[in-house]
DNA sequence: TTGTATGCGTTATCAG
DNA sequence: CTGATAACGCATACAA
């Protein structure tokens, strides 16, 4: 057992090579014969030869970190969402010998912070969540020439920055319709936050679809905020105290659609018969079992599905893949989510 | 604006002193004169000079960097919950100028991972999560010589390392006796994996608290396993489809408690009047309402109630404390659940 | 194919 | 109170 971390001057001294040849066996350069490159390894194998992250980001410019800076304070919708994408990008990232930098922060102190973290080269690129519609961050991303992508995206066109998103507007449109193919023509919207593009695309879709078919909008219907259990609850009991309450709701996540659920059951209401809901689902897995073998329960929530943590693979790999080349071509991909019909929805009941 | 970082070299030329004088003068020693202090300051800001962290690294062996590791494969517990915890630990880290290295990995690395951390200087401290009974990942990291905090307990005396836990088994023994004093004797225990040490205690504090009650333990109403909503909603009917079911279920979090809630919904049982139900709840914020201006609702489940948000900033100061004094004595930290009464539970019911 | 010399941007040691 | 100078551990341009 060495006392101290043995470093590349001690190996390449061990090996009687210059630090010069080890280095370049270890870092795969082409130049170096396959004899000595097999010796350097094993040896520094043997002598268990880690080089030093700080070292090496000092002399290379490069951390091996990616930055994620989320917001704790106003969008919570961070929360558990935020978990599964994290998990499916640590993932990626770790195959590839990344890690990690979370920094939480409000989204008003994010620009200076993405300043900061390009000048310190404290990371090789971040991943940005929760863009709102015309998101300051990404101007400032291109700017300081720090490799990024964005999670879902900011603007119409999603021209001049690389993003993964999903069909948000087609996924709530086809709900939508599904919706009124069965008879509903009072359809509610529990939705995020309309700031967050998202949010603003899933009611185009809900708007185009009523829209479509020749039904009124009802403001009175609509609901934004947070994607909590609560929101879910409170938009239902004020939905149940109308003079006329709706038949269906559409609800941008399935943590306010149990509160949903929750509301229905203390008002002696079943989900499906007396009130059809649809969720968006994002696959979250603590909803899941975690036993994959287990015989899959038929799905309780009607519901567009599309895995976050999927999501997060993509992303992760995506961003990876830009600083490996930061010339390369900006790339985009639009996910379309599954509809997936459950228990929750039928015909619009007679009361 | 400068085209390139200023750095410590640029810095002092531009102030006609000595790199050392200025680092001195900005890392607050003692020695330079106020004078000169306020000079360099001013002038730092101006030019915004910030020292670059991997040089720093490199020349002090601190990388500002607290690492969290943590297993997606198997224990998922750690999901929801892991995200809360990490909102309030951030926010301390924010504060001190720390940043979080998360890295994903299963269980059976960490152990390796722990040890290239520590010998890499990837981090200067980091965070157990999830400790098993016996845990080896202690004994590693003490001989390590990693600062290290531990969010919860791996052994009845936790003597020789930091942490910081809820009292589970009081917790669950409240709970327990609140139900018998109701009137309950066949209650049910939906648990973690009993592997987890706060698992294994909260299963203690069931136990005892029957034993001491003369209620014999039975069984087929003890299920064990990852803390999601199909894990409620399946041992609910399990136990539903019992000769005699229980009159009351405690339960591990309020996820698989929404998982029983959904159970008894589908048999036409309302929680509280027909099954009472008791869960331990960790104050996730993504079933708290945003706006706390909001007049509170009155909690629906009855619950222990002990904030994991508040844990993770209790536990991120008491590791950047040892982190400043690695000498100083071991800490710990044993907290007590509320218990709050909500709408879930009744005397039991006659059916 | 391998080696020499230098730079990366700090902090720390030792003089003055 | 201030300043040269030497680490820190690696990568790389330039030589051989």
């Amino acid at each position: 057992m060495t006392r101290k971390a043995v470093n590349l001057k001690m190996l390449s001294e061990a090996l009687g090579l210059s630090q010069t040849t080890v280095s370049r066996a270890l870092n795969g350069f082409p130049e170096v014969s396959e004899k000595t490159r097999a010796r350097v390894v094993e040896a520094a194998e043997r002598l268990n030869y880690r080089p030093s992250p700080s070292a090496a980001s000092l002399a290379t410019g490069k951390s091996r970190l990616i930055g994620h800076v989320v917001s704790l304070s106003a969008h919570i919708m961070i929360n558990p969402h935020f978990a599964d994408f994290i998990a499916g990008a640590g993932e990626v990232y770790s195959e590839s010998g990344y890690d990690i930098l979370l920094r939480l922060a409000p989204l008003e102190e994010q620009e200076r912070i993405y300043h900061n973290l390009a000048q310190d080269q404290r990371v090789d690129g971040v991943v940005v969540h929760g863009p709102l519609t015309n998101d300051r961050r990404i101007g400032i991303l291109n700017a300081l020439g720090l490799p990024f992508v964005v999670h879902g995206r900011s603007d119409e066109e999603g021209r001049d920055y690389a993003w993964m998103d999903v069909n948000n507007r087609r996924a709530f449109h086809r709900a939508t319709e599904f919706l009124v193919d069965l008879g509903h023509r009072r359809i509610a919207l529990v939705n995020g936050i309309e700031a967050m593009n998202f949010a603003a695309r899933r009611r185009q879709g809900y708007e185009t679809a009523l829209a479509e078919r020749g039904i009124a909008l009802d403001e009175t219907l609509m609901f934004s905020g947070d994607m909590t259990e609560p929101q879910g609850y409170r938009a239902t009991r004020e939905l149940l105290a109308l003079g006329e309450p709706p038949t269906a709701i559409l609800v941008a996540s399935v943590l306010p659609a149990m509160g949903i659920a929750r509301a229905l059951g203390e008002a002696g209401l079943r989900p499906g018969p007396d009130m059809s809901v649809v969720a968006f689902d994002d696959c979250l897995s603590f909803l899941e079992p975690i036993d994959t073998d287990a015989p899959r329960d038929i799905p309780y929530f009607t519901a567009m599905r599309s895995s976050i943590r999927e999501a997060g693979k993509r992303v992760a790999r995506m961003l990876l893949d830009r600083i490996d080349d930061p010339q390369r071509p900006l790339e985009s991909e639009l996910w379309e989510a599954d509809f997936v019909v459950g228990q929750t929805t039928a015909p619009p009941s007679r009361r």
